[in-house]
DNA sequence: GCCAACGTTGGC
DNA sequence: GCCAACGTTGGC
C-alpha cells in the first residue's frame, strides 16, 4: 500500500465538489514528476486531499479506484489520470502551518517541494497527518 | 498582488 | 548539452 497527497485549488475543484461527485478522474497534471507519481498509484492506495491557495489544509482522504490511463482531456500520450473516490472527511483539517510546525513532517514533499501537485507520502507521514486531523 | 522557487523551452 | 528567458505555482 502506498500513500499520496494531491493538491487542488478549492476554486477549481473542492473537496465538497468531490464528495458530491463521488468519483472523479484526476486530470490537469502537466508536470512530469507529478505524472510519475500518479503512475505509482495502485487501486486501493490512499490519497490525502489538500486545498492550496485557499484554506491551505488537508481536508480529507480519498482512495484510488482505477489505476492510471490516458488523460481523456488531451490526445498527448504523455499525460495520464487516475480515478479517485472520497473516503472520509477529516474532523479537523490539518493546516500547512501545523504541518510545518511538526518535527516528524519536516521531510514531507509538501514543504520541501512546494510546487509539486502530486506527491508520495511515507506511511509514517500519512499516519501522522491523520492523527492530527482526527 | 507580489515574488521566490523551479520546471520548461528554445537558441546557440 | 548548456543556459537564459519565460511561465506557472502557491505561500505570504
Amino acid at each position: 500500500m502506498n500513500y499520496f497527497l494531491v493538491k487542488s485549488e478549492p476554486f477549481k475543484y473542492s473537496w465538497d465538489q468531490f464528495n458530491k461527485d463521488g468519483r472523479t478522474f484526476w486530470d490537469g497534471v502537466r508536470n512530469y514528476q507529478a505524472r510519475n507519481n500518479i503512475k505509482l498509484m495502485k487501486e486501493g492506495d490512499l490519497v490525502l486531499f489538500y486545498h492550496s491557495n485557499e484554506g491551505k489544509n488537508v481536508v480529507g482522504i480519498a482512495k484510488v479506484v482505477r489505476e492510471f490511463y490516458q488523460d481523456p482531456t488531451t490526445d498527448d500520450a504523455n499525460w495520464v489520470v487516475v480515478d479517485l473516490s472520497p473516503v472520509e472527511t477529516l474532523k479537523n483539517p490539518v493546516s500547512l502551518e501545523q504541518i510545518k510546525a511538526e518535527e516528524s513532517l519536516k521531510e514531507i514533499s509538501l514543504i520541501k517541494q512546494g510546487r509539486l501537485s502530486v506527491m508520495q507520502l511515507k506511511a509514517t507521514e500519512f499516519d501522522k497527518i491523520l492523527e492530527m486531523g482526527s
